[in-house]
DNA sequence: AATGTATATTTGTATATACAATTATTGTAG
DNA sequence: CTACAATAATTGTATATACAAATATACATT
C-alpha cells in the first residue's frame, strides 16, 4: 500500500505518522471484512466478541465487568450488547446471588450453536486477510505490535 | 501484551485470530491517545485528517470525492465533517464553476494555523506510542501490514 | 430539445459508541 | 445501627458512522 498516495500528499510523511495511518487503514479493512462475514447471522462483531469471551470461560458465567474488561468499548455499551444477545436467546443473565450488584452472564446452547457457525465464517475471513503471512511473520507482527505503547 | 489473557480464554487461539485481536486492541489504544491529543483543540481526529489532507494538496482545492477517497468513512459523513470545519472557519467550500455538481474545499489560513499547533501535539503522541520501535522496525511493521489483504 | 443515465453531493435515519448521571447494593467507620 | 463511601450495572444522551434515498447537475442518445 502506498500510504502517501492514499492520503494524496505531496509531502513526505514522518515514518511514525505513516505507520499509524497504515495501521488505521488495515484495521478498518479488517473490520469491514469480519462484519461482512457475520452479516448473514445478524450478529454484530461486538456481539460476536461477547459470545466468544463467554465460551472461552468454559461454563463459568461472567459479570459485566469481566466481559467489558476484555472488550474495547465502555461498560454501558456492553450492557446493551448483552441486552441484544438476550433478546436473541444467545445468552442468559441473572443477578449474582452472593452479590446482588453483580450479574452472571452465560452463553446458552443456542448461542453456542450459532457461534460455531459464525466461527467457520470468521475463520475463513481471517485466513483470507492474513494468508500472505506465514507463521513466522505473524509472530513478528505480534512482536512489533507489542512494542506500541498501550499503557 | 498477552492477548489470551486479555480476552480471558483458557483455550489456545488460532494465530490469525490472535493477531487480529491484537491489532484491534492496539488500534483502539492509538485512537484514544490521538483523540486525547486533539481534545484541547476541540477538533475530532477525523476533522484533523480532513485538514491534513487539504494541506497536503498545497493550495489546490479538493472536492468531496477526493477527500473521502483518502479517508475511512462514508462520503455522507465527510460532508458533515466539512460542515463542522466550515462552522469553525478552518475550511472554505464553494461550488466548482466548471462543474456545478462538484465542490471546491480548501483549508483557510485559520485552519493552517490550528493545524500547525495540532501537528505538534499529535506528533508527540505518535512518538510516544511508537518510541520503542526503531526505523528498521517501523519499516518491518509497514511491510507486514502491507501483506494483509486490503482488497 | 426531450428523455434517460451517470456523477457528485447532501439529507434522513438507524445503529454504534463515548461520556455523564443515576440506581442499587455492599462495605466500613464512627 | 447509621451515614458515607465504594462498587456494579444501567439509563440517558450526544456524537460518530453506515446505509439508503433524494437532489442537483452534467452527459449521451434520439
Amino acid at each position: 500500500m502506498n500510504v502517501e498516495k492514499h492520503i494524496q500528499t505531496s509531502s513526505e510523511l514522518r515514518t511514525t505518522t505513516r505507520s499509524i495511518i497504515h495501521l488505521t487503514l488495515v484495521h478498518h479493512r479488517i473490520q469491514e471484512e469480519l462484519q461482512a462475514a457475520l452479516k448473514p447471522f445478524e450478529v454484530s462483531l461486538q456481539q460476536f466478541n461477547v459470545l466468544r469471551i463467554l465460551r472461552g470461560r468454559r461454563g463459568e458465567p461472567a459479570n459485566m465487568f469481566t466481559i467489558n474488561d476484555r472488550m474495547v468499548t465502555k461498560m454501558s455499551n456492553t450492557t446493551r450488547l448483552v441486552d441484544k444477545l438476550m433478546a436473541k436467546g444467545y445468552v442468559s443473565r441473572q443477578t449474582c446471588p452472593s452479590n446482588r450488584r453483580k450479574v452472571e452472564i452465560d452463553i446458552t446452547p443456542k448461542g453456542r450453536d450459532i457461534l460455531l457457525k459464525m466461527d467457520k465464517s470468521v475463520a475463513e475471513s481471517e485466513s483470507h486477510l492474513l494468508n500472505a503471512l506465514n507463521q513466522e511473520e505473524l509472530k513478528q507482527l505480534n512482536i512489533l505490535l507489542d512494542k506500541i505503547k498501550v499503557k
